[in-house]
DNA sequence: GTATGCTTTCGGC
DNA sequence: TTACGGCCGAAAGCATAC
């Protein structure tokens, strides 16, 4: 079972402030730069009908809107951590294996208590939705399938407020229309390659080849679209242990390549990311700058540390040595935004690991 | 040749 | 007509170890 809740932060914005009950909602990351400048992190249906979606700039989004009354709102991150938080608490109650895969998603395997039996699976779906109405006031789309790829692609059917349910004999004749790139994994790129080889359905993908798939998309996507066009799938529901990352980005005041414009705020970020890691126990061996252009072109550098830590300067110096070398690489490059991650986690036990028993 | 690790890019929301 | 955030995980691409 795959639950996805309905354009998250935005139901959350509703509960909070009853007065945008109805009206289009736009949840909004203001960068600080001008009045408008930002983007949209999401927009309830309402606004959608407008054509308002995640990732437009606001300034777009309100002349979309301007016809409306429609309500604009900064996003409240730690608000919407803290609901999620509760209902990921309770998803996880109602089943056998638990998996959250992103702030408002997560699959639960009902196998067991269900005894594979779908019908059983849809009440345990209708609890799951009324509880939520009831505790939490958030409405959710719930996709119920033979594996986690058939669930995730049947919570996607019908939003907002869904309930698709697809039994194993019924896969293939549900997959089979659908445009392919509604699988998981088929972005832009593979989109591409789809053109290029005449397909546009499910059905139409699962016709090609192995070798097609192999040569088009490599071994790895190649072989996992080989299979999930015929409704294959065998991962496992599995807790996600420990997060991968932490990372901060921040848009700067101007654009600029000047390290006194630009120290300041990759100082903040490090520091910002230092006290993630402390306050939930984790060390990092690498750190990695991101750089956003003036033109908007994504780039990012990173080095391994020398030791494991959660230290502020460490992560400052590694920063804003990474930050140096590439601007000193691309003497054009102006920044926009920088960011600063810290990557490869281990969680500190206080208990005797490996690496230092080897240093000792 | 395969496994593993590191760096960079991609894509979802 | 343009406009433009802050996260996350996964994949891709490459190098190195065995």
């Amino acid at each position: 079972m795959h639950v996805d809740l309905d354009s998250f932060y935005a139901q959350c914005e509703e509960n909070a402030n009853p007065n945008l009950k109805g009206k289009p909602v736009v949840v909004c990351v203001y960068s600080g730069r001008t009045e408008d400048s930002g983007a949209v992190s999401t927009a309830n249906y309402q606004a959608r009908k407008y054509g308002v979606r995640a990732g437009i700039p606001i300034i777009r989004a309100k002349k979309l809107l301007e016809t409306v009354d429609a309500a604009f709102v900064p996003m409240n991150h730690p608000r919407y951590e803290e609901i999620s938080e509760r209902i990921m608490d309770m998803l996880r109650s109602q089943s056998d294996a638990f998996e959250q895969t992103s702030i408002d998603e997560a699959f639960l395997d009902v196998s067991k208590r269900t005894g594979m039996n779908f019908e059983s699976a849809r009440d345990v779906a209708v609890e799951i939705k009324e509880q939520l109405l009831r505790q939490e006031h958030v409405t959710c789309s719930i996709g119920i399938g033979p594996n986690k790829l058939i669930a995730k692609i049947a919570s996607d059917q019908s939003k907002p407020n869904g309930l698709t349910i697809v039994k194993p004999e019924d896969a293939i004749t549900f997959l089979s229309p659908l445009p392919a790139n509604r699988i998981p994994g088929v972005g832009k790129k593979a989109e591409e390659k789809l053109i290029q080889l005449n397909v546009s359905t499910v059905a139409e993908l699962s016709g090609l080849s192995p070798n097609t798939f192999v040569e088009n998309f490599g071994k790895s996507l190649g072989s996992y679209l080989y299979r999930a066009s015929r409704g294959e799938d065998d991962e496992h529901v599995k807790e996600r242990e420990q997060p991968a990352q932490f990372s901060r980005i921040a848009t700067l005041k101007q654009n600029t390549r000047l390290p006194e414009e630009t120290f300041p705020l990759l100082t903040e970020l490090a520091y910002s990311v230092s006290d993630k890691l402390k306050e939930q126990g984790f060390t990092c061996k690498s750190v990695t700058i991101i750089a956003i252009l003036t033109d908007l072109s994504i780039h990012s550098r990173s080095k391994t540390l020398e030791s494991r830590t959660s230290e502020r300067e460490p992560i400052e110096a590694a920063a804003k040595q990474l930050t140096q070398q590439f601007l000193r690489a691309n003497p054009d490059a102006i920044l926009r935004r920088v960011g600063v991650k810290a990557s490869t986690l281990t969680k500190e036990t206080g208990q005797t690991d490996i690496s230092k028993f080897l240093t000792a």
